[in-house]
DNA sequence: TCTGGGGTCCTAGGACCC
DNA sequence: TCTGGGGTCCTAGGACCC
């Protein structure tokens, strides 16, 4: 990190618009003018909702769906679970298309771009108009693009772009005037604000610092003091002093986590031992797919905040004997821990897997108990599981553990195909 | 009946060291 | 009489992100 007092940079930020709920549209020509949402796992909330949906009920966004349901469909809104195989690979085509446009970019998130533009010499605003459209035409997502000569400036051009019909998608900052940013700024809540959440707008509320150009005069030093590094750096950010640099490395996963809600409670240990055996093998997959190697298994259980019942929720940490990524070795760690939390009579609603301490393969130390023969015959054991699994379909081959009848196992009514990751289920033209 | 999942980073405080 | 100070490492918890 460090702070270019020469600020001539000029980043962009390619969002998707409503990017799950685009995914589905893509496939879905029939639903161009269609109001559609996407639910969370397990038709939980709503998660994303197209342009359609938003403009007719903003409400609904994150709102549980079992509480506007009927509504909705009485409005004729098309529901769809997520679908993620679905939205991972159509994010893979959007950043591929964003990579025609400059040599140093940052994949931010499933949905956001950053684009370096620093020293390009054409029309920033047509050029953004020209990734938009580019974008489009490619993938057939629709984006917004904003610029700025900071990452956090970016980000909020980037908003004002999905929010200003008249400027068409495209916001850029380092065209216009100080004057004309102010004003902007001034009319922008502090939640707008890249790193700015509801606890720390909140606060800053009470000291009188309503709006984001009251934030970026207030004084750094003072801010730093009363809430750390972070919220300083963002006020240099919005005076366009560039703090964040672009981050370029596909940066390693420090933790793998699989957990999920159920799909209805469960209280019997066995029924959370296959759920928990279920998230050990999920994770451990996910690990060997990255090529590290776990140190520490994080095991949770936990009743809804929303029961009735007082909240009962319990997790613990244990470490692994040496590093792995060998699923019955995860998995018998975990269920270890499980049986340690495990409390009668209480209806749980979620439990999950986390593998901590993750280091890459061929950095992990080896005990001296660990017996390297066992050790090679696993993870050929392992590599053929994996193998078969992505051949044929996740799951084809589980632990016993796993359970086969999986009473807990989420709800996905509204599932879409897998389009692009499976042969047999391609759209095919009629 | 039904309320997401998967992450990152920073900070404060305690333990421990010399 | 007088009870240090500077440093590191670890962890839990909080805040944020999409």
């Amino acid at each position: 990190m460090s702070f270019t007092s020469q600020n001539n940079r000029v980043y962009a930020l390619c969002d998707a618009n409503s990017f799950y709920a685009s995914c589905e549209k893509v496939f879905r020509p029939d639903l161009k003018d269609t109001p559609v949402v996407v639910l969370s796992n397990n038709d939980g909330c709503v998660i994303a909702q197209s342009k359609e949906a938003k403009a007719m009920l903003d409400l609904y966004m994150c709102r549980p769906w079992f509480e506007v349901e009927e509504e909705a469909k009485m409005l004729g809104v098309v529901a769809f679970s997520s679908n993620y195989e679905l939205y991972a690979n159509m994010s893979n085509r959007f950043m591929a298309t964003l990579r025609q446009f400059s040599p140093r970019q940052e994949v931010y998130s499933i949905d956001e771009s950053f684009l370096d533009l620093t020293g390009i010499k054409c029309d920033l605003v047509a050029y953004g108009q020209q990734i938009k459209d580019t974008v489009m035409q490619w993938t057939g997502l629709p984006i917004c693009v904003g610029m700025g000569s900071t990452k956090t400036l970016a980000k909020l051009a980037n908003h004002c772009a999905k929010k200003q019909p008249h400027m068409n998608g495209v916001c850029d900052f380092t065209s216009m005037s100080e004057t004309d940013i102010d004003n902007i700024m001034q009319q922008l809540p502090l939640s707008k604000v890249w790193g700015i959440g509801g606890k720390l707008e909140a606060k800053l509320n009470k000291l009188g610092v309503h709006d984001v150009l009251r934030l970026k005069r207030a004084n750094p030093k003072r801010i730093r003091d009363e809430f750390g590094v972070l919220l300083e750096r963002t006020i240099k950010e919005l005076n366009g002093e560039s703090w964040l640099e672009l981050d370029e490395t596909l940066s390693e996963a420090k933790q793998v986590m699989s957990s999920r809600s159920f799909g209805a409670r469960v209280s019997s240990l066995q029924e959370l031992e296959e759920a928990v055996s279920f998230h050990a093998s999920n994770a451990s997959a996910r690990l060997r797919k990255h090529g590290l190697y776990a140190n520490a298994v994080h095991v949770f259980i936990q009743n809804s905040p929303f029961d009735k019942a007082e909240f009962y929720g319990a997790s613990l940490i244990a470490a692994l004997p040496s590093s792995t990524d060998n699923t019955l070795l995860i998995n018998r760690t975990a269920l270890w821990i499980l049986k340690q939390l495990y409390k009668e009579g209480i209806y749980y609603q979620k439990a999950g897997v986390m593998l901590m301490e993750l280091v890459p393969e061929g950095a992990q130390q080896t005990n001296l108990f660990t017996q390297n023969t066992s050790d090679t015959k696993y993870s050929t054991l392992m590599a053929t599981l994996d193998s078969i699994n992505s051949k044929y379909a996740k799951g084809t081959i589980k632990l016993a553990s796993e359970g086969i009848y999986k009473t807990w196992v989420m709800r996905r009514s509204y599932k879409s195909p897998n389009y692009t990751g499976d042969w047999g289920e391609l759209p095919l033209a009629k």
